[in-house]
DNA sequence: TTCTTCATGTAATTAGTTACATGATTGA
DNA sequence: TCAATCATGTAACTAATTACATGAAGAA
């Protein structure tokens, strides 16, 4: 039953939050579904856990509220301790940006379904994209009218945003262009054949990004 | 002790490479790290579990090689069952990508950090983009020339292939333009102001997405 | 006053990872 | 014949998820 006494990705992200300004839990939940869900999703029940570990360790202390009659609510503010804790961790190297991309599995693997399966796939994705794009968008247009919370961290918020931005503009560019390719295919996806003129396209590409345009 | 009988995604990916053609556990994890890892990364230990588990369920079944004097090696193939499993999930709707990005979580909470932070974060992605580009590139060149290994399956490769490396593409790009964003920031990322130009072209592109370009 | 939604958690389970162990093969 | 690397797994552990439970607040 060890608690799991030694810091996460996922505890410092909550040490991040709480570096902002003091937290409830359930406030925490909602700011994390609101932005930090997008890169790196994690279970509600998740965010109850480490504000607990968190203080076990010193890095954060927790205020009780109570709350109605049996009720209470804890809340959780950064120690000087956790501040320094969470600049280390900033400064060490962090992770590369992994996938995990379940409908690109059912079309790698469609040469065990039909070709209906791959367009249908490549059509859930771009609604997919365009759903969490909404928020996305919105959340954009509060910064630009600075009505967005925490202003004084906007700048940095921008860095975030345009990447998922920039994500899913290329998701969707990319399964429109793959609709263009599967159309010609034949019914049978073990028939279809390479184009050549597009994988000629990508190898340009991938050849740019080795060369690191300055 | 329960084994964990029940399919999960990653399951059903092991048993699309089984519908390819036979393989041993060894060449399953080496055909992983050629590719499917970049979309589901798992740990080698689990390659070698879900083998067991098709077996058990009967989608696959396995023919035990004797090699040297005390070790046996088994070769798994999939059944007709397997293949209906296999053709039953394909058609069920899967889920998009999704995400898990340290480097970003850092620069996400750089106001408890330094502009260094953010720059030399920045700098490792770039650094982490070229690295894995080299291989996607390769295998590229590969189909290219026609010499990949299942060349009936080159269609459908290509269609993930020009994922990844759209997706590669699009890290760097937005690191270099984040870069330069960052370099006219002064020393204290809280005191950065948001960038009213960058920021109204990242919400025409967010816009371009919602409207669904045709 | 009752229903619904908001809010606050805990328990049970599992998917996945890290670490370890060792036989077989190859080449110096 | 020894060292290095290739190959084949198992065991222990843990991070994370799913499911459950219920109090409080607001609306009808």
């Amino acid at each position: 039953m060890s608690t799991g006494k030694s810091m996460t990705t996922t505890s410092y992200a909550i040490l991040g939050y709480l570096a902002i300004k003091p937290w409830t839990t359930y406030e925490l939940v909602q700011q994390v579904n609101l932005s930090l869900r997008r890169v790196w999703p994690r279970a509600q029940s998740k965010l109850y856990e480490e504000p607990k570990k968190l203080v076990a360790l010193g890095y954060a202390r927790a205020v009780e509220e109570p709350i109605g009659k049996r009720r209470r609510r804890r809340r959780y503010a950064i120690t000087p301790r956790g501040r320094r804790a969470l600049a280390a961790w900033l400064s060490e190297p962090g992770g590369g940006p992994q996938l995990e991309f379940e409908q690109l599995l059912k079309i790698h693997f469609a040469d065990s379904g039909s070709k209906e399966t791959v367009l249908s796939a490549l059509a859930a994705i771009r609604d997919w994209v365009r759903e969490e794009n909404q928020e996305n968008l919105a959340m954009g247009r509060l910064y630009l009218a600075g009505q967005a919370a925490f202003p004084q961290r906007a700048a940095l918020n921008q860095l975030g945003g345009r990447f998922l931005t920039d994500f899913y503009a290329m998701v969707t560019d990319w399964a429109e262009w793959a609709s263009g390719i599967v159309k010609d295919w034949p019914d049978d996806p073990r028939q279809a054949v390479l184009d050549q003129a597009a994988q000629e396209e990508s190898v340009r590409i991938a050849e740019r990004i080795a060369a690191g345009s300055t």
